[in-house]
DNA sequence: TATAACATGTAACAAGTTACATGATTTC
DNA sequence: GAAATCATGTAACTTGTTACATGTTATA
């Protein structure tokens, strides 16, 4: 919820935009940092309105369906900036789901998990290449900083799971 | 529900156990991997028992109350093995929450974003020493494989925020 | 003329959490 | 005699997803 706030608040402090806009603008460019889907955006869109967040004001060009623009306002900026201040200095305390197999690796021989373990490092490797080949936005450096962080964990990440492979293939586990 | 399982399939694995004895290790040896909460762990045991994972049999010692004995049989260990190599082949694509905020701080002025990622910054370092400072499992390869993950993860964390603090107070971003 | 894009939603479902309920026994 | 521990759950709620509904207009 707060999160999700914060996304579709940071979105119409740039400017007043109506919902499909905003889930394109979502879908296509902010793909790698959420995951938030249609149904949600209008529904917490709409939650914000009810609350004085946000205002809606209605446009139709020409025959093609109706629009719902919304617009954040100074209630609104304030939440925003709230949230912001929030998120920045919160700590997450990352639960890795792949840290519960790490766990059991007891229970499965060694060339299985060498082999399991060699399909999650050629997955992240392939991710942390598309990365790198993205294009640094010229005008956000906010955005080149988020794609900066999802490279260097990445990157530990990845170097993480060949160094685990190679111990498990000398046995010096 | 996945992750859910191979928790507590991997803990039977280990030896049979009742709920409050399963639930008793999780908060205090596995909260650093899974937050897990009591009325899930119970819910998620019996829908295991009803699809034939693992089974059930009635203890009671003197007047203590009841308890319900979980024991996973072979249709659950196979389960187990599955769910087991299913996660440690899983790319996990990890959206971590605090860069929805890095997105957004243009909107914020420098010294007030220095000052909430500082916080951020302290109460990973903190977060991290705790983890230095943990106790080697002898026994257990795999939860000293998690933990030494957590530790290079937040070791990367906690030198991406200096660096982005540092950047942020020499305007050289 | 079919299909993709435009535009906004509803309804059903899934997963998990919080708070509550119950009652015995051990410890302070 | 109060509080913590033992032991298992239920019910209501929250958050979010998937699948569906609806209808127009531009594109191939």
């Amino acid at each position: 919820m707060k999160q999700r706030s914060l996304i579709l608040l940071g979105l119409l402090m740039g400017q007043s935009q109506h919902g499909y806009q905003i889930n394109e603008f979502i879908e296509r460019n902010l793909n790698t940092i959420t995951d938030m889907k249609k149904p949600t955006a209008y529904a917490t869109l709409d939650k914000l309105n009810a609350s004085g967040y946000i205002d809606i004001h209605h446009e139709q060009e020409g025959n093609r369906p109706p629009r719902k623009v919304y617009s954040i306002n100074d209630k609104g900026r304030k939440l925003f900036l709230e949230l912001l201040i929030e998120n920045l200095s919160d700590f997450e305390n990352y639960q890795y789901k792949g840290d519960i197999g790490l766990m059991f690796i007891d229970y499965l021989p060694d060339n299985q998990c060498i082999e399991a373990l060699t399909a999650r490092y050629e997955k992240n490797k392939k991710t942390l290449e598309l990365y790198l080949n993205m294009p640094t936005h010229a005008m956000q450096r906010g955005v080149n900083l988020a794609i900066e962080h999802k490279i260097v964990m990445l990157k530990t990440e990845v170097q993480f799971l060949k160094d685990t492979i190679d111990k498990l293939k000398s046995n010096d586990i």
